[in-house]
RNA sequence: GGUUUCGUGGCCGAGUGGCUAGGCAGCGGUCUGCAAAACCGCGUACAGCGGUUCGAAUCCGCUCGAAACCUCCA
């Protein structure tokens, strides 16, 4: 079988995936700024590492998956002034920034939670980690990559550029970027314009503020990232992820602190998830296209025409590929939550099979179709299509139409266990089960009486069953081996 | 303006030179008292123009169109 290969940002190809000490694998993921409600296009960046997560622990990797969760320093404007966006919410909300990144981070993991991703080894906070950025700050200084104006430090861009490739992550030249860039505001106090801030000084009004060798201030927002992956994965790690709008600057400025500060690559392998669009364009807070997860379960939003379960979202997503950008549209939705409820009544079905003497199927081939799609850079668009086939064998099984030995059936169980439950991380909805248990019973009463009424011709009456029962939720299904039904 | 990516059948979405995914919707059929479900079959798509090639959705060029980043956002 091919090996795993990952697209990796730096090189622009795929690459075989070689961990620096197999098998432990270290990776990073740039996780939410907890100062609102979680922003979709955020969980299909999760749902996407936590797939990679699920994925590489399938293939026995012992990974240690850190998330961060910014709580502090990460600014309004690109200037390097104003407040943080806690302080900020704080002010608004009246109460106290600690409060704010409280109520979003319960709120944070309980839509993670609705999605089915596993939560990471590693979860830390950039205001637990304050000592750490400030003693990388002053190794940067100490290397001179960085100065202090005012009780602020920047980063010195134009300085680091004579020894690295600074646009090496976008694959861009210093000059391109300086042009792109606009003109130094007069009251800046930055040397050059691509330069950005390690730390920030305090202003009197600054509500979150933390004690430095420049003053009392608090950290920029990028030299978070780097201080927590180096001390929970260390100087050079494996994988480095996440969303690809963090590519040209967060991540370009993250590699730049790292090698300034200690002088090695940070990450062999950068992944950068492509973005949710509505109706075409980028989901995103500022343009107000978006709806948050919530929203979107419960239908409660102008753009929706009802509400979707939180799994089949996630299999929505799921059906693209990570890299490609994904369009929201009902349409789509409702294609996805039917495809989805096939796959899964699939699985019930298959657990009713019985075994015949030989099989007119091959799902062991089928097994390792499932294996290459996914080490083709996690490419589960195309697994979830094998999947299908599995669908199809399946019901055709049950319909008398194809014959699987007791093993296959076996193979089949586990081909479900391992890519659907383990890998994707669907999920079937789990009903109380002492009330599914009376619903049964009732149930059963029902089709009982229907079944009556059919072998009396009274076909009137067995329909009138059917049908209310279908007003009331219950569809149901005649088959040679009697009546099912499902909700 | 610069950098990058993309344009696939009614919709969503895989696919980097020949073997032309998959889901949803549609049509025809099997099954069925009728349904539903399931199964079988069908549509022969690759923005346009030109080029390379025995052969291109896939490589090259141009044109048109879209998006992302360059400025806070995954």
């Amino acid at each position: 079988m091919q090996p795993l290969v990952i697209y990796n940002t730096l090189s622009r190809t795929k690459e075989e995936f070689r961990p620096l000490n197999p098998p432990l694998v270290g990776m990073y993921v740039c996780g939410p700024t907890v100062y609102s409600d979680v922003h979709l296009g955020n969980c299909r960046t999760f749902i996407s590492f936590d797939l990679i997560y699920r994925y590489l622990v399938h293939l026995g990797f012992k990974v240690r998956y850190v998330r961060n969760i910014t709580d502090a320093g990460h600014l309004e404007g690109d200037r390097d002034e104003g407040d943080d966006k806690f302080a900020k919410k704080a002010k608004l909300e009246q109460i106290e920034p600690m409060e704010v990144v409280q109520r979003y981070t319960v709120g944070f993991h309980n839509i993670m939670r609705e999605f089915n991703t596993l939560p990471p080894s590693i979860e830390p906070t950039a205001t637990g980690h304050i000592c750490e950025q400030i003693e990388m700050i002053k190794e940067i200084m100490a290397r001179g990559f960085a100065y202090e104006m005012g009780g602020t430090v920047y980063f010195d861009v134009e300085k680091y550029s004579r020894e690295y490739n600074y646009g090496q992550l976008t694959n861009r030249k210093l000059e391109e970027l300086l042009e792109g860039t606009r003109d130094l505001h007069g009251q800046d106090e930055k040397r050059g314009r691509l330069d950005f801030a390690l730390w920030i000084a305090a202003k009197p009004e600054t509500l979150m503020r933390w004690p430095s060798p420049w003053g009392w201030g608090f950290p920029g927002w990028h030299i978070e990232c780097s201080a927590m992956s180096r001390k929970y994965l260390g100087d050079t790690f494996d994988i480095h992820g996440g969303g690809m709008d963090l590519q040209a600057t967060h991540h370009t400025n993250e590699i730049a602190q790292s090698r300034a500060c200690y002088h090695s690559a940070p990450v062999n392998y950068w992944m950068h998830t492509n973005m949710l669009t509505v109706n075409g364009t980028r989901m995103s807070k500022t343009a107000g296209n978006g709806f948050t997860p919530q929203e979107l379960f419960t239908g409660n939003h102008p753009l929706l025409e009802k509400g979707y379960a939180p799994m089949a979202v996630k299999f929505f997503m799921l059906q693209t590929h990570y890299r490609s950008t994904l369009d929201f549209s009902n349409e789509a939705l409702q294609a996805s939550e039917k495809g989805f409820e096939k796959l899964m009544n699939s699985y019930a079905t298959l657990q009713s099979l019985k075994g015949s003497p030989n099989s007119s199927e091959n799902i062991e081939a089928l097994h390792s179709k499932c294996y290459e799609a996914m080490n083709d850079d996690f490419n589960t668009p195309v697994l979830i299509a094998h999947l299908f086939d599995a669908v199809r064998i399946i019901n055709s099984t049950a319909d008398n139409k194809a014959s699987l030995t007791q093993n296959d059936i076996d193979l089949l169980k586990k081909l479900y266990n391992d890519f659907v439950f383990d890998v994707l991380g669907l999920k079937t909805e789990e009903a109380n089960s002492k009330l599914s248990h009376a619903l049964d019973n009732v149930v059963a009463l029902l089709l009982e009486m229907r079944s009556k009424a059919k072998s009396e011709k009274n076909f009137n009456l067995s329909d009138e069953i059917r049908d209310k029962l279908l007003t009331a939720g219950l569809q149901i299904k005649d088959t040679k081996e009697g009546t099912t039904w499902k909700i």
